[in-house]
RNA sequence: GCGCCCGUAGCUCAGUUGGAUAGAGCAACGGACUUCUAAUCCGUAGGUCGCAGGUUCGAAUCCUGCCGGGCGUGCCA
């Protein structure tokens, strides 16, 4: 039983379908022309849903669309608890009416199901990882990770809500070139801080969290050993050190953003494993490696990429794209059939390389979806705010989170495609009205908890049991019942397009709806009927927001 | 130069994967609080969907070429 109102309606379609046209939709049609394209109606005089086969048809048939739709029409069989009526409109779609006993039974089960209202248990769905954040563990979480961390922890609950089996994954880069960087600095800082004259060169990690991390050495076991030790045997010490206390540090900004990773996945494993060197012996044998000029080249074959990339320099140290390349095997060979990673846009030019590299390995490109997220620009009085990682400028994540919340952070990042650049403006983020849609969105929740407390107040009956719902009979009251009935269809539509953004608008919509009816029409009235009948609607709606919500990992606060 | 993404109301953005008369919020203007939270609501106004072609019953959406913006094009990550 499907829980969308649109697969209902394509079931009719497709029996009707079957009846008058089995050449294409019987048993012996093609499967490929079985998938029947269903749509809302924006323009109520269009009716409820829409679908345009009858057009898609024509051609096929050498039938005029309008008479194809006819033929179609005659099959659809009405019935009061569903389709109350349909008719062909405009060029040849075919418009359904939903009859208002549908929505009704809609109401209803959002009561019996609840938390699960939405929720669905699919099966046979492939085993999907999502990486996302990964950020270099050589310094905190800045806002654009912030983005990254809220669109992959809201796709991952989305698609786990629908019936996906998903895992998630932060890929940290604790081997290579940026490691030495990083425990030079260190080294550089805490030599400083002892008193020695150094040069800090520019390219080294220049934020104040490297000179706090020195601080902390100090009087330590640590701090007295690689004061002992020469620079280069305490290369590797500092590295490791600050490595880890930055780890920790992004952990935490995770945890207060309320992103919780299933495995963190080491960059030194794989060398531990040996698994780049086993990646690149078996791109040796598929012949996809090319010795030039003392390095280890990976030959991009025409299409994939414009050109060829090094995989081990001249100083045999594998690059950071050779290292991907055997994470990726390495994502693969532990059984996910759909790998989603999450990248800042500045990466898309790598997209096509990791490709080449899946597909030089014998694995099929598509198995990866690479979804890029825009770069963030903070504002504050209307002005961006600059940042610039290199200089340690940056506003860090945290920042963020502890001026405006937890909540607006998670939401805000969610309020534009992912695709596109975002501004996020921290006065707003703070302001407490309807230009701040988590404000907003929240306040629909805190108002309905408010009424059923109002109601125990006043001794008023709030039980909702058994309601009559012959007493919601006003077109907003229908309109609120057609959005809640359209959650499940939305929330499946976002995941499979794989964009949580659709949960936000949903949600401000309705919230929309909800506020304009609130304010219209009061549901405590004198009215029994009346009263309970509006009860077990809100509830509905406060039910919906709250599955909504979480979902993007927002609290649904009773009070505000 | 080449490649990827973007261009929709004054501003910030949606637009159900090609559907019917392109939608919200903000800002502007005008209204609504003896009320279940006015942290709200109602109304007015605002458009050559960057430009020009093409594909078809039908284009903001697909194709081509321009214009403008961002990013990439490292033996960096």
């Amino acid at each position: 039983m499907t829980d969308l109102v649109k697969d209902s309606i394509r079931e009719i379609l497709y029996k009707s379908l079957e009846k008058v046209f089995p050449s294409i939709y019987g048993v012996d049609g093609e499967p490929s022309e079985k998938s029947v394209e269903v749509s809302r109606s924006k323009d109520a005089r269009f009716g409820d849903y829409a679908t345009n086969v009858a057009l898609t048809l024509s051609k096929k048939l050498g039938l005029k669309p309008r008479d194809s739709a006819r033929t179609i029409l005659g099959a659809i069989p009405l019935a009061p608890d569903f389709i109350e009526n349909c008719e062909i409109a405009g060029p040849g779609f075919i418009n359904f009416k939903i009859s208002s006993a549908f929505w009704k039974q809609k109401l209803t089960s959002i009561h019996d199901r609840k938390n699960l209202y939405g929720h669905a248990n699919a099966a046979d769905q492939p085993l999907v990882l999502i990486e996302f954040v990964s950020a270099n563990p050589t310094g905190p979480l800045h806002v654009g990770h912030g983005r990254g961390a809220a669109v992959g922890d809201c796709l991952a609950r989305l698609l786990r809500f629908r019936g996906y089996k998903v895992e998630t994954e932060y890929y940290v880069n604790d081997a290579g070139n940026q490691m030495k960087i990083l425990g030079r600095s260190l080294l550089l800082r805490y030599q400083e801080l002892l008193g020695k004259n150094i040069e800090f060169p520019g390219d080294h990690y220049q934020g104040d969290y490297i000179k706090e991390l020195a601080q902390g050495l100090k009087g330590t076991a640590l701090g007295n050993e690689l004061e002992s030790l020469s620079f280069d045997e305490a290369l590797p010490l500092a590295s490791d050190f600050a490595c880890h206390r930055i780890l920790e540090g992004i952990q935490e900004d995770l945890r207060v953003f309320g992103v919780n990773f299933d495995r963190y996945f080491s960059e030194k494993s794989l060398y531990a494993q040996d698994a780049i060197k086993k990646a690149l012996d078996e791109l040796t044998k598929r012949d996809k490696l090319e010795n030039r000029e003392g390095a280890i080249w990976f030959k991009m074959s025409g299409d994939e990429d414009e050109k060829d990339r090094v995989l081990v320099r001249a100083s045999g140290e594998p690059t950071y794209f050779a290292a991907d390349i055997a994470y990726h095997k390495n994502k693969l060979d532990r059984g996910y059939e759909s790998l989603v990673d999450i990248w800042g846009s500045d990466h898309h030019g790598y997209v096509p390389r990791v490709k080449a590299g899946m597909d030089a390995l014998g694995y099929a490109p598509d198995k990866l979806r690479v979804m890029l997220v825009q770069f963030v620009n903070l504002i504050r009085d209307g002005k961006k705010i600059s940042m610039s990682t290199r200089s340690g400028e940056f506003v860090t994540l945290r920042e963020v989170l502890d001026e405006v919340g937890t909540d607006a952070a998670r939401f805000f990042f969610l309020t534009k495609r992912s695709d596109s650049h975002l501004d996020f403006d921290l006065d707003l983020a703070k302001r407490q009205s309807r230009d701040n849609p988590v404000y907003y969105v929240q306040y629909v929740h805190a108002r309905i908890a408010s009424i059923f407390r109002i109601a125990v107040e006043r001794n008023v009956d709030s039980d909702i049991s058994d309601p009559d719902l012959s007493a919601l009979d006003l077109p907003e009251e229908e309109a609120i019942m057609k959005s809640l009935a359209d959650f499940p269809d939305m929330l499946a539509e976002a995941a499979d397009a794989m964009e949580p953004h659709r949960v936000t608008f949903y949600l401000v919509e309705l919230s929309d709806l909800f506020h304009s009816y609130y304010h219209d029409n009061k549901v405590l009235t004198q009215d029994d009927r009346v009263r309970k009948a509006r009860l077990f609607l809100v509830e509905a709606v406060r039910q919906v927001i709250h599955n909504g919500l979480s979902i993007l990992g927002v609290t649904a606060p009773d009070r505000m």
